[in-house]
Parts: C-alpha cells; structure tokens; sequence
DNA sequence: TATTGTTATACTCTATAACTATA
DNA sequence: TATAGTTATAGAGTATAACAATA
C-alpha cells in the first residue's frame, strides 16, 4: 500500500465553486465581448454605451435623453459627454422637443446615418463571430434566457 | 381620409437594435445579478470579486495569486489590496510555497471557512431568488451557454 | 532571463449633490 | 412642486510601468 501524501500546491485550480453560478458566468461572457467589440468597433470609435446611444437615436429620431438613460439604465449626468461628443463629431443633432421646453429631440445626421450603418454591420459581424461556438438556435436561446433575468 | 400627421417625439422606444446583441444582454443580466449580490451580501462585506477569489482559495487551499489572478482574470496589482484585506479580516493566511520561495500558498482560516460557508448558501439562494422566472432547466442551459462564449 | 508579488499611478466608469430652465 | 438637462466632483474599477526577490 502506497501512502497518501497530501500535496499543498495546486496544479490543477477547480473553479466550479464559481462556475456553477450564473452571475459569474454572465460577467465573464459580456466582458468576452465587450473586449471583442472594443477591438472591432475602434475604426468608428464607438465603445459599447456610445454604439447603443447613437443606434437608439438612429433607430428612434427625436428621442431625449432621458428615454436613453431609462431604456440603457445610465444615469444622466454620464449621458451629456457621450451626446456632446458624438454631436461634436457631426453624427447626431439635437432640435427642440415638439411639446417640451425642456427636452431636445435627438436625430442623427446624414454623415451619422451613413457611419451607423456600417457600424451597426459591424456590430452584428462581430457578434457572430464572438458567437461562433454557438448554434443559430443556441445563440437565439440565450439571448431569451438573458433578458428573462433582467427584465422585471 | 385622415392625413397622416408626422409625430417627431418617441412615447414607445424601440429598443430592438441593441436588445437582438448577445453584448448588451449580456452586460444587463450581469449588471442585474451583481446588483442582487451586492445587496444580499453586504453582512458578509464580499464584492464579487472579493467572494470569488475567497471561494476559490477555500475550495483549493495552497493556491497562489498568481493562479487566482489566471482564474479569474484579475491583473495581478488589482488583486493585492483585496487578499490584504481577507487577511486582516482573519478570513484567511499565507503560507510560505512548498516549492517556489516567490509565491505564497493561501488558505482559509476557521473562521474564515465558516463564513465563507455561509456566503456560500447565501449567493446560492440569491442566485435562486434572481433566476426565478428560469426553470432549472432553462437556468443550466444559460449557464452552459454562456460559458462556451467566454471559454477558450 | 523569466516569473511572483508588490508599489505607485493613471485612466475609465459609475454615482451623488446641486444648479437652471421649463412643466 | 416636479422634471429635463447640465456641472462639478467623488468614488470604484481597471490598466500600465517599474521594482525586489526568487526561479
């Protein structure tokens, strides 16, 4: 009989403690393609929040920015620089609200239309391949899956 | 024949252009479970960061940072202050390597195996609480999902 | 020469308080 | 009085460079 001799070092890390948890798994996969995105999205130099702005305001003209911050769950003081940046940037234009005084209704211009679309394209491209070890149907699971634990 | 009167102001946003990305449910489901967690486990004063890389030492005694770091995908500056901190609080100790004079072997200590017990059960039943509107099922698909985005 | 652990530090992201203009 | 947009600022999270001790 050989005797057990206990090894203090760990060769081998088990890690199933964390990975049996779903909040440990949702952050490292939205970090996989969060850092994926940053990688292919730099030419049009939209990081995730900027690409979810500008594509809800090309998707909805004359939104405020207090229907992007309630719909993207940002806070309105971290909203102004990313709106002023990409109005600076000649993509977006603010006109005033139809009925609101204080509102500005949120547009994106010609030139930001055009670049939406292809990043937008881009967008999608990159999702397929971050999503490459998914099939079509598994991909459209899990997207159902999510948004059932964070929607109400 | 009513004329169809144009209406520049959004009451509904249409939000299908970011909600059809695996990126951004991704990123909201793990926003929405690190938000339960933060709740649920501030009597036991454990971030996520800080409850991973406890468990992971409890459930491999003898690990160093450096695999923790790997682990995790923690940057090895970022993880000093957060084992400082688990230490002072008598969680748990190092231990001089068995074989590299460099690295420390980290371990939990009795109290710390007690505690990091209960946080254990805790982030057991938080997750329970947070995946309620998932079968079993459905939840172990999410789970498996999710980690064939982020592995390899 | 390469690696572990560490310090210092910069940068980004997120959160809070308070102000103005309008509803 | 309440809300939209804004400013200033504090705090948390994440990143790089460089160093001492050991492999």
């Amino acid at each position: 009989m050989t005797k057990t001799v206990p090894e203090p070092c760990i060769n081998e890390v088990d890690a199933s403690c964390v990975e049996t948890l779903l909040g440990y798994n949702a952050r490292r996969a939205a970090l996989a393609v969060i850092d994926v995105f940053l990688q292919r999205m730099a030419p049009y130099k939209l990081r995730p929040v900027d690409f979810s702005v500008a594509s809800l305001i090309l998707h909805n003209p004359g939104i405020t920015s207090r229907q992007l911050c309630s719909t993207l769950g940002i806070l309105p003081p971290n909203l102004v620089g990313m709106i002023n940046t990409l109005e600076k940037r000649g993509l977006i234009g603010k006109r005033a609200h139809p009925s609101d005084g204080r509102a500005n209704g949120l547009h994106a211009s010609a030139e930001g239309i055009t670049l939406l679309r292809q990043a937008e394209a881009a967008a999608l491209a990159l999702e397929d391949d971050v999503a490459s070890n998914l099939t079509a149907s598994e991909r459209k699971t899990l997207i159902r899956l999510l948004r059932k634990v964070y929607q109400d």
